[in-house]
Parts: C-alpha cells; structure tokens; sequence
DNA sequence: CTGATGTTGGAATATGCGTTTCACACAGCG
DNA sequence: CGCTGTGTGAAACGCATATTCCAACATCAG
C-alpha cells in the first residue's frame, strides 16, 4: 500500500511536519526527496504560493507534491499548505497562532449556551489578542507615542462609553506620573470647554472605537484646529479620530459573541504609560547629571 | 467613468496601497470605504483568505471586492492580495525560527528604553495573568456571580483609583443591557450619599486591589451593613472588601517592572457581563415562552 | 417630481486550481 | 524473458474561485 490515507496521525504543526520529514527521508522515493528538500528549506514559498508555482520551482509535477501530502497523511496537499500558513502567521510568538485563531473561531460560532465558560471564551480570544498587539505594534510608533506624551506640556486625555476605562486609566497614571494631565471625563456637560484649553504645545490622546462617540470625535477635530498634536488610540486607520492624528496605534480586540474586549488595550495604555515612565526618568537623571 | 482600468499607476506595495487609500478614502462611497477599512485593519486576511472569505467577513459581496481594486487601478482582486501577500513573506524575511527566538530573548533581556520592549514584556506578563484566571476562576464562581447580578434590583458599582476603569466598564456596560445600574464615581463628593441608598435587594459590586482605597472599603462596609448582597473582585481573599462580600473573585493580575496590569481585571468583568447577558436573554425568551 | 448618474447586490460566467486518473517506466523476482 | 508491483508524468476532470454583467436601487440636480 503506497498511498495510506491516514488523517489522523498527520503532524498538525509545521514545526511537527519538518521532524517527521526528517525521519521518513531516508526511506523516501527520490522524487518524494527532492520534494522534502524544497519544503523543508522554503517554508515561506510552501506557505502562500500555489501548487502549480511551487511544482515548477522545484521541477516537479503537481500530482507529485500531492503525493507527498498524502504520503504524510494530509488528505490533500491544501491542507498541509495551511500548515505552514498559519506557521506564517504565528510570527514568533507562540506556535500555530493561525490554527487557534480558526479553532477558536470554530469554538464560538456554535452556541453552547453554557454561560459558565464565557470565561475560557474570552481568555483565549484576549489571548491571541494581546499576540496580535505584539505584532502589530511597531516599536518606532511606540516610541514615537512615548515622545509625544514627554514633549506635551500638558497631556488631554478623552475617550467615552467602552473607551472611557481605558482613557480613564490613562488619565490616572499619567498624573502618578505627575505628568500635567487634564481628563475630559464629560462630567457636566463640559467637555467642549475643557477642550478648548488645549494648545498648540499639549497632546490630546483620545481613544475610540467603531461606533466612534460624536464628542470624541469633536475633541480631535477641535484640538487639531488649535494646532495641538494627536494621538489616536483606535481600531481603524481611517477612524473619524485617526485622520487629524500625528500618530494612530492600531488596535485590534477579540471580539467575542459581538462583544468586543479592551484587554488588548489596556495592556497598550499600560505599555505606553510605563515606556512614558522610563524615559522621564532617564530625561531626569541625565538632567540631573548635566 | 466609474471603472478606469488604468493598471500603470497602481500602488506597487502594502505599505504604497495603505497611503493610497488613506488619501482617497474621502472620495470612496460608502461600501469601498468599509472594503477599505477592512483592507487597511486586516492585512493578514487579505493575505491569504479568498475572496469568498473576506467578503464574508466583512459583510460584503465579492464583486464589491473586486470593484474596490479595480478602482485603484489594479486587473483584478488577486493582483492586490499578491501585495498583502509579498509584505507578509518581506515581514518576516528569512528569519529561521531559531535566530527569531534569539532575537526575541535578546530584546526582553536588554534594559527597556523604547517602548516596543515594555509592550513586548507586557503582552506576555498579561497573556500568564489570562491563562492563570481562567484556571483560578471555577465556573460555579462565574455562574454564582451573575446569579447575583440577575437577582439584584439595582446593581451599584464602586471602584477607584486603578481600579477606576474596571469599575466604569462594569457600569457602563451593564447599563447598556438595560440593568439598572448606579456607579459611583465620587463625583462631587458624594461617594457615601450614593451609596447610603442601596437596600437589601441590591448589590454592590467593588473592585479594588491593594493598596485598597478608603472609599471603596467605606462603600463595602455600608452595604454590607444595609443588607445589601456584595460582589468583589480583588486581589487577596482576606483584602478588605472580601471580608464582607457575598462573594469574591479572586484576579491575580500580571506584574511587569512594579506596575501591575489591569487586563486580566478587564477580562473577568467582560466574562461576567457577557455571562450575565446570557442568563438575562434566557430567562427572558423563558418567560415568553411561558 | 423626474431624469440622470453613480452605486450596489446577486446571478451568470469563465478562469485557474487541486485533485484524480491512467498509461507508462522501471525495478525486483520467478 | 515475462510477470508483478511500485513510482512517475501528463492530461482530464470537477470544483471553487475570481470576475463579469445587468437589473435594481440610491443620490442628487434641475
């Protein structure tokens, strides 16, 4: 029997894969070899070319690389593509971030009407996350953000409904910071006024996502007229509040049962607060020393 | 000339296409900006999903897809995922998976001074402090929780300080699911004013972690002594508001560098919201049916 | 209100894909 | 030398996909 069709023992990683080449190679038919080769030193090409791509690149027919799939135990070379697909994804964080992505997706889509584990639900999706804020966050934006906070004379902050924890949470510890931080908070209906004392040398930080709250939207434009710089903490680039920014942070939540988190957001405050903290307090003691 | 096939002027890469479409996003109509939207947030999907999946993600018809690249200048829908899915391969150019690693190690142990580095740092302390609480938090804890908000004429939330943001979440969104819901946010002063007015078929839910802010053990104490039901969410089973409550939920958050995380604070009181969502729209239909 | 212009959704179409099939090549063995 | 079983290549198949097309719709100027 050369061609075994047996999907259940098939390596379910790319990583898995690689070592299962590895052993069997020996025992491979030389055409089965030469395919090995090609997929154990060009993973990238494996993940996102096509079959008949990849077949031509390494001199080979497309029957062929369907062959080793299966040979593997994959019913089909697509799904031994995925394989390496997700291993693409996953960047370096932790191994087979796409597969749980799509296996968590799977997991939610059926009602299980439980209740009880919403908690596990959204442990994993704030989870993979915080992964993808990893990822997607540039360490030059994040160390642009932290230059805008430390050359602001004072530091707005504004954000409402589901933004208002995480503006909140700004708010406070940049003023443990004893950084010069004024909250719009709403409070009184007063929110154009505390606005309108932003100048030309503060920072408005303002957080928002979809549907964008009409006065944090206000709250940019105003501040972007009186020549004040913007930072935009938001889940689109082209955010009513992302247009008028010097600099937008991208954030993307889980969304679970049409409940999108914040985690990932917090821990983006958080991040910012404390690199915010290190520099002032280096700016500090070199001041001190100079 | 709605569809101009001009395929000379098309953006040549990811990072050219995302300016494009920022600049002309203004002019675009309603449906291409929520194409664009999706383009700019999910370059991963865009990668490497089919058209058939993306459309569906983003509620939209594949032939609008189509539509939207054409429009800036390229073929077809394919010639643009080709970017998206070259920007992929140069991200992660080449990089084995075991000089990554490297890399990654190298830039947690060397001292923090940009931002990306606390991020980094943050993302893994918070993703530990997510896997700790759903191992922590049993079910019967979650399940009696809400119970305890369902049961509740009005439910009022407490918390400052750091604990502030959890707190306001769990107002706002309770309220948003139509639960009668009064925070006290200390506004004014009126911290205990608010509080004296809850009555034995209330509860209190009060966040705090230490060092527990006066208020907030204050607001407990009162309530247990009103005869009030109160939930706590802290960090020590012996803190000050556990001694009193009904029921404490015990959140061990992440600690990066003396600043401790909120996320895993966040998370929890989104499980229960959303738990306590469930159990209301199910009592409901129950009562309809009925 | 009306017509013109541009936009949208969905069925129809055609292309390209992965897969299967089959004939052939070749080695092992009687 | 012929038979058998396995590996291989090329073409055919079926299918999913991207794309096209057209009718219905919204928008807006006059």
């Amino acid at each position: 029997m050369t061609e075994e069709t047996m999907t259940a023992n098939a390596p379910a990683s790319a990583d898995e894969l690689r070592t299962a080449i590895l052993e069997r190679y020996d025992s491979l038919s030389k055409r089965l070899q030469q395919i090995a080769r090609y997929v154990l030193d060009e993973p990238n090409e494996m993940a996102l070319e096509t079959l008949a791509v990849i077949s031509e690149r390494c001199g080979v027919q497309p029957s062929a690389i369907v062959r080793f799939a299966k040979s593997f135990g994959y019913p089909g070379a697509s799904q031994m593509q995925r394989l390496f697909r997700d291993g693409l994804l996953s960047g370096h964080a932790g191994l087979g971030y796409g597969e749980r992505v799509r296996h968590f997706n799977e997991a939610v889509a059926k009602k299980p009407e439980s209740g009880a584990d919403v908690l596990a639900e959204f442990v994993e999706g704030n989870t993979l996350a915080l992964q993808n804020l990893g990822q997607t966050v540039s360490e030059a934006d994040m160390a642009n953000a932290v230059k805008l906070i430390d050359k602001a004379e004072t530091v707005y902050v504004v954000g409402f409904r589901r933004s208002f924890p995480v503006a909140s949470y700004l708010a406070y510890s940049l003023q443990q910071l004893n950084k010069r931080t004024l909250f719009i908070d709403g409070v009184a209906g007063l929110t154009k006024q505390q606005v309108q004392t932003i100048g030309p040398r503060d920072l408005l930080i303002a957080v928002s996502y979809h549907p964008y709250a009409e006065e944090t939207v206000h709250a940019v434009e105003m501040a972007s007229q009186r020549g004040a710089r913007v930072l935009s903490i938001s889940d689109s680039l082209v955010s009513p509040i992302a247009k008028a920014a010097s600099l937008v942070l991208h954030v993307r939540e889980s969304e679970v049962r049409t409940f999108r988190s914040l985690a990932a957001s917090i821990c983006l405050a958080q991040a910012l607060v404390i690199g915010f903290a290190f520099a002032a307090s280096k700016k500090k003691s070199k001041a001190h020393a100079g």
